[in-house]
DNA sequence: GAGTGTGAAAACATTCACAGCT
DNA sequence: AGCTGTGAATGTTTTCACACTC
């Protein structure tokens, strides 16, 4: 089992898609091939078996892959063997989501803390753990060597936040408020905007408004 | 005010991105330039000089863009000001936190109807609305001609629920389900899938096994 | 026959670098 | 002097099409 670190990034975003499909799948089946998983993903098949040439010679020609290996392979590429720990930190409605969200787990992210700084959320038991204050961060993220920092906040204390997980040794954020965290250097920060999906949705509907323009 | 409904689909993303740069900076700020605008939301300059061209010529050579123009012009781009009107299936607490989401009312999205198949959630008010059974679904869409469905359901319904939206005649959906929902001919369909940031982020994770491979 | 893996072509996206305007 | 808008160059991604294997 060898790691090809040098994925394209396009690639590297459709893995966890991969993922999803072969999960998806009737799990009697054995086998699958490249035109089968582009049709659940919705992509080409010729991309799909570009992208996954990228992580070896895993196929059998006139046959197709192996979903249990395919899945294996995938899952070792992503690093989801790692068995990563995270902290989630705002328990509103979001935070909460976040805490109960069963594919984090299914995906090897092992959540180890919830923080706020709301009294009345704190020790409250949510998904197996008690919701924290924000000093007791530190403690935490040393004693279960967290990789991970979820942000769930209201956007006016999300940058604040950043700065208590990189205090904490925490190397990457996933940022939920919606909020452009500014960059720290040797920290990796994505950012989901929940309003940004249906915003390029709207882009792509029809508008009654186009039909006066152009 | 034109609008150029040839935009490339790079461009399109980017498009919430450079818009959230602008509610953020300094309100008092009437002009930005391209640099600034890079900076925050951490793409090239001439990236951004690039994808504003394809809205029009909106900015002035040497001194920069107007805020407020520039946000206008994004806005109609996107469609953002012909005030859709969406709904949201499953009012579990991912739902809930998106019905309280402040982002999708800023951004011009009128949530109109929440919508739960659990008589303990039937009822509840939140958001500023009543949680109604499926059943009255159809109703809410043509009363208030519901353009979008956002479906916030465990995994196992979620196929269901898009059924549903197609026969209340939606032809957008949302899908914060973990599951890649079938091609419905005429409809969009947008996934978010809230663990697959988490998996791209894994990749681009400092790992110790890596020390090993390679 | 069926389906992978991959050169080569085509399409798309990013970045440079600078002319042109304020 | 400062900053946009954009040709041209470069880099990346997608897709085609087919040799090759089972």
């Amino acid at each position: 089992m060898k790691i090809n670190s040098n994925i394209p990034p396009a690639t590297v975003k459709r893995l966890p898609l991969y993922l999803q499909c072969l999960e998806q799948i009737d799990k009697a089946t054995g086998g699958i091939s490249s035109k089968k998983i582009a049709e659940i993903a919705k992509v080409n098949d010729a991309q799909v078996r570009r992208d996954l040439s990228y992580l070896g010679t895993l196929g059998t020609r006139g046959v197709g892959y192996d979903v249990s290996k395919l899945r294996n392979q995938i899952e070792l590429e992503l690093g989801l063997v790692d068995g990563w720990t995270a902290i989630i930190v705002g328990i509103g409605n979001l935070g909460s989501a976040l805490a109960h969200y069963g594919g984090f787990k299914e995906r090897g992210f092992k959540i180890v803390g919830l923080f706020d700084t709301d009294p009345k959320k704190i020790g409250k038991q949510l998904a197996g753990l008690t919701v924290k204050p924000l000093h007791e961060m530190k403690e935490i993220c040393a004693k279960y060597n967290v990789a991970i920092g979820i942000i769930a906040t209201p956007e006016k204390v999300a940058e604040s936040i950043a700065d208590d997980l990189e205090v904490c040794g925490i190397k990457s954020i996933l940022n939920f408020a919606p909020v452009l965290l500014k960059n720290k250097p040797g920290m990796q920060i994505r950012s989901v905007d929940l309003s940004q999906e249906l915003q390029i949705l709207s882009y792509y509907l029809e508008r009654p408004s186009l039909k006066i323009a152009k």
